[in-house]
DNA sequence: CGGGTCGTCCACCTTTCGATAGATCCTTGC
DNA sequence: GCAAGGATCTATCGAAAGGTGGACGACCCG
């Protein structure tokens, strides 16, 4: 059997160490180390690397989701279990974002608690089903409309200038790009305006933003 | 105890039956209608308003994600728990992104089938545990960065006039909102530009956007 | 074949934008 | 007090963007 190496940050003595227990009750769980704030966790699980390190988020000093920022951007960096008091979407869309891998809201039974430190373990992600819903609904807010009937009417050198566009060029750049003349270049933004109901190229940057056009880069 | 009333969609009959078998096994749930395809589903929907619809995702002619894309733009919309046996991410992130509030691998046990149900029809989320983790990712890959320490150097003014700049407002425009001078804007906005490291309104307004200053605009 | 539509291209003219220099006010520290 | 620095404001000028008109070729259809 794999032993699943934890390591425990909270900076409350008794949750920290009802946490230990409970992990460490299983055989196959062992509690490495444990962390009081942020910087302490970030530092222990740089040396004694834990396959899982389990995170409260609210610390003093260095709070968790500053921690697990720092944690995923390592090398090798553990899978990383955010537990929180508080159901406040701050913390949950901020610490999935920084990287957590898992949610978990304090309430949860002990069972849920170990269940969430094997799934992550195995790769898997975990959201706490209280909050399922919210992180649905944000992520459906996020997600970029799919592509209008509007854009048919663009043809495919417009669609290609609008693309150039919105990542921030000039018509100068756009024209050198597609080896035509800047005045060219003017006329498809303008009929791109026209067929889009839009006013200016900002407004054409926008509508390729939010329509999926073009899409952020990866960080 | 209040019957939880659904809609059964699915193409395939033997699917269909299972599924209307698993569910009427239930004395709190009650298969009220079926649907071979997306059509037929979103007009049983609107005729029997059943309280959840568990939705196929792949069929002929109109799919589930369309049907799901018209029954959440219809009022006092059921929930919709999209169902699926091909484990793609269009799948999974085409059915949120058109307002599914849960969706389950067709693989799952019929216990999880019936508790997601129950768990729908009280408000909450769902996500198959096999693709949690794909949707976290997507999440922190679509969620904005947070605001970098560049935007410390941003004045109060200059904060402001680039939020209106990057919903697409002229010079003018934003003189007009601030009461200030177009030419007093012309210098925040050139401030702006220095600052950031940018070099036109463009990408200002790309920056705004992704960096979360500026919000897409709600459906 | 001839006419219509559509995509692509270019040139001219006006408006808007971007860069620069300088003025006023307010805070901060010596 | 007053000097230094920053924030806010204004004005001017060359550069870029936007609006309009029109040319050319490809294609479809009667």
């Amino acid at each position: 059997m794999v032993t699943i190496r934890v390591l425990v940050a909270d900076d409350q003595e008794a949750a920290r160490e009802a946490l230990r227990l409970i992990l460490n009750g299983e055989p196959d769980i062992d509690v490495i180390a444990t962390a009081v704030d942020g910087a302490e966790a970030v530092h222990q699980a740089l040396l004694r690397r834990p396959d899982v390190v389990v995170m409260d988020l609210r610390m003093p000093g260095m709070d968790g989701i500053a921690a697990i920022d720092r944690l995923t951007a390592a090398e090798s960096a553990p899978r990383l279990l955010a537990l929180t008091t508080f159901d406040l979407d701050e913390y949950l869309f901020g610490a999935l974002r920084a990287g957590a891998a898992g949610f978990l809201l304090k309430d949860s039974d002990p069972d849920v608690l170990i269940a969430a430190v094997r799934e992550l373990h195995q790769g898997r992600g975990l959201i706490d089903p209280q909050v399922t819903g919210r992180l649905i609904s944000r992520f459906a807010a996020l997600s970029p409309r799919p592509a209008t009937p509007e854009l048919d009417l663009l043809t495919p050198r417009e669609h290609h200038v609008l693309r150039l566009l919105a990542r921030g060029m000039s018509n100068g750049e756009i024209a050198a790009a597609c080896t035509i003349e800047e005045g060219t270049v003017k006329t498809h933004v303008n009929r791109i305006l026209t067929k889009l109901g839009l006013r200016t190229r900002v407004h054409a940057a926008i509508y390729a933003y939010e329509h999926g056009i073009v899409t952020r880069d990866a960080p």
